[in-house]
DNA sequence: TTTACTGCAAAATGTTTGCACAACA
DNA sequence: TGTTGTGCAAACATTTTGCAGTAAA
């Protein structure tokens, strides 16, 4: 198991073995996971698991930031550990692989850009990457 | 009604009434709707209109590109008339209103610096600003 | 030993499909 | 008049809720 066991940091909120299981899942698999997926896996590790489960400990974890959803193109949310930090994602449209990487400073000109433009006063944003990773990219 | 109507351009497509009457009602309104809410305001003119017809006409105009799908924080699909070329949306929390912008060579270091940084040949990209809009930033 | 967590069943939500009828071109 | 579009019912997929039993601190 990983550090990650120990950081669930809410009051009133329990490290149990069916969180540490799918916790482990979540960090064992790069690819992000629909919640059916995470329990498929998760299963072998906590056989009584339940979907309703999966959900609620991602609810759980989305809030305290240690998991992000991410949209896939057909309107289904998978999941995935996210570093501490604000991060986005990079997906392989092959092999669904993703990889982080950190937002910057990158994004201030298109928002102050957006912010002169609109009127807007800008306090967040959804930002994901679509491509090819090198493996899929040298094998196509 | 708008220059819109004679612009479904696939072969073997029909400009219906039914058709006629949604786009008119994603046309007025200027904030993205739920597919409950294109029923309801279409339904004043298309009395007869279903569901299931308003989600056959919004997948059909996605295609076209006359529309854009909008992801709100809670999953749900919003949908929302969308002007020809590539543009992204600012979305106001607090009233639902949006406004469209042109993504424009902004984005082209973010995308240089994480295909340097993670391998990845940089397809396409999902982006969505979230703020307050002007009116909403002064009625504080 | 109290409070939070889990599993099951069931419900709610958002979206798609099958089929017979209707309407556009 | 032939093909595409529509409405209804039903199916489907994903996610949430209620409740009684279980387990963590």
């Amino acid at each position: 198991m990983t550090k990650l066991d120990n950081s669930l940091p809410s009051v009133g909120c329990r490290m149990t073995n069916t969180r540490k299981a799918i916790i482990q899942v979540l960090s064992e698999q790069k690819r992000p996971l629909t919640a059916t997926e995470i329990l498929v896996f998760a299963k072998s590790i906590q056989h009584r698991l339940g979907l309703v489960t999966v959900y609620r400990t991602l609810n759980l974890l989305t809030k305290e930031r240690m998991v992000r959803i991410i949209h896939d193109d057909d309107g289904c949310h998978l999941y995935q550990i996210a570093s501490p930090g604000h991060h986005h994602v990079v997906i392989c449209s092959s092999c669904g692989d993703a990889a982080e990487f950190y937002g910057g400073d990158d994004m201030d000109p298109l928002i102050q850009r957006v912010e002169t433009q609109t009127g807007y006063k800008i306090t967040g944003h959804l930002l994901q990457l679509y491509g090819l990773c090198s493996q899929c990219v040298s094998h196509e």
